[in-house]
DNA sequence: CCTAACTTGCTTGCTGACAAGTAAGCGAGG
DNA sequence: CCTCGCTTACTTGTCAGCAAGCAAGTTAGG
């Protein structure tokens, strides 16, 4: 399992911005498989192809190495709501379909970024260092949720409709994701393949389509207060 | 943070099975809240209100506790599972109002049950110690998605649909509880509060009610496979 | 140019803290 | 007095953090 050094180092010794980025991937890598207490800097050091103590010289202490880790996962994930956002307007379809990109997208993101998801939901039971990056999570939440009321074309009234709804999108797409060795196959399945996934995409949209915005012909009673 | 002993300890002294339970609750609790690396079993002993030692006294050795621990709440949730088989038969309402109240039931289950949600997750994490017990997850699996087929009248050849729906089910109710300190208030909800629980009762039936069996006037296209 | 002084990137040795596991001990009941 | 329940001391290992050191450049002085 402990992989070979990311650099063969032949390209050129010394280089510390390569050394950092090195060393902040191996961070992410071995955080989100082990946790944050069952990392150690030493280990860290090595899965980056460094030395033992080199985490510690860059980055000063575990804790603000978590830290830097933290912050480039929130950034990607910042990126890619914006991307997605940039893409579906573009398409300019009616939101039925654009909700059925969505989920296909947040599907596709969980599947590519398996280490980000591990990492939020250690962050969600509590590990990693003492202090929570509130601010972090609180500008990449409410960017999706601005960024899913537009895409949808809900109106600027029903914002708590489209935070369940995000809620529900994240719920559907990450669970599985986190899932997928122990409940997945607990229920049944066996091991997440590809048709597991288109399956679970088709699954998913006929469900979220239940909540969208005026569909004629559903009664809602339900005004989101 | 460090709630006081459980036990007051007059009642009576040496008793083995009262210490036993004891620890078994203590460990779970700082299993949930911290994972398994940052327990010590000296924490374990004291919040049992027992000194450092008598876990391993008792256990042997940490994996040997955690095991235990998992086990015990393992079944639990098999109880609770056929209490809700068992109370949903027992009504004997259509399809549509069942599932409000399985809904219902699991969204409770998890707001009086954090610290299993939290061990379940931890080990989808690939925390504890190096065996998953894995048939102990097949039995609450199978178990829960027989279950859900019988509540809502589904004919066996649809089992696959009751899987993705089992699987729905636990992500939209799990993943708020275990997420609601983080991901929960970055959307912009404030706070879990009983209003925003019956809330997601109603979103969640809403959605889950597009995954009923033969409800006429659904074209559903979706064939499962 | 050539080399000496200095900086930067990185490694290695050390220390103190803490945890798991073990074994010896101790008090209370039968 | 002997076993059961439980505690305490000890051993061993690991890790974070620190500090000294070393080597690859880089700058400056002749």
């Amino acid at each position: 399992m402990s992989r070979p050094p990311a650099t063969p180092l032949p390209p050129r010794l010394r280089d510390a911005e390569r050394s950092r980025a090195a060393i902040l991937e191996a961070g992410a890598e071995l955080f989100a498989e082990q946790g944050y207490e069952a990392t150690s800097l030493a280990a860290v050091g090595v899965r980056a192809g460094l030395s033992r103590g080199t985490p510690g010289y860059f980055f000063g202490s575990k804790a603000e190495l978590y830290h830097a880790v933290l912050e480039h996962a929130f950034a990607d994930a910042l990126e890619a709501i914006r991307a997605g956002r940039l893409r579906a307007m573009r398409s300019a379809r009616p939101p039925a379909e654009v909700l059925a990109g969505v989920v296909s997208d947040y599907v596709d993101f969980v599947a590519a970024h398996p280490n980000f998801l591990r990492l939020i939901q250690r962050e969600a039971l509590g590990e990693g260092a003492g202090l929570d990056p509130r601010s972090l999570r609180q500008a990449v939440g409410s960017e999706a949720v601005t960024a899913l009321a537009q895409e949808l074309g809900f109106p600027p009234r029903a914002r708590t409709q489209v935070m369940h709804l995000l809620l529900s999108m994240l719920a559907l797409t990450w669970f599985p994701a986190l899932h997928d060795t122990t409940l997945v196959p607990a229920i049944g399945f066996d091991r997440p393949s590809p048709a597991f996934l288109a399956a679970r995409k088709r699954h998913i949209t006929t469900l979220l389509l239940g909540a969208l915005p005026s569909r004629r012909a559903t009664p809602s009673k339900r005004s989101a207060r």
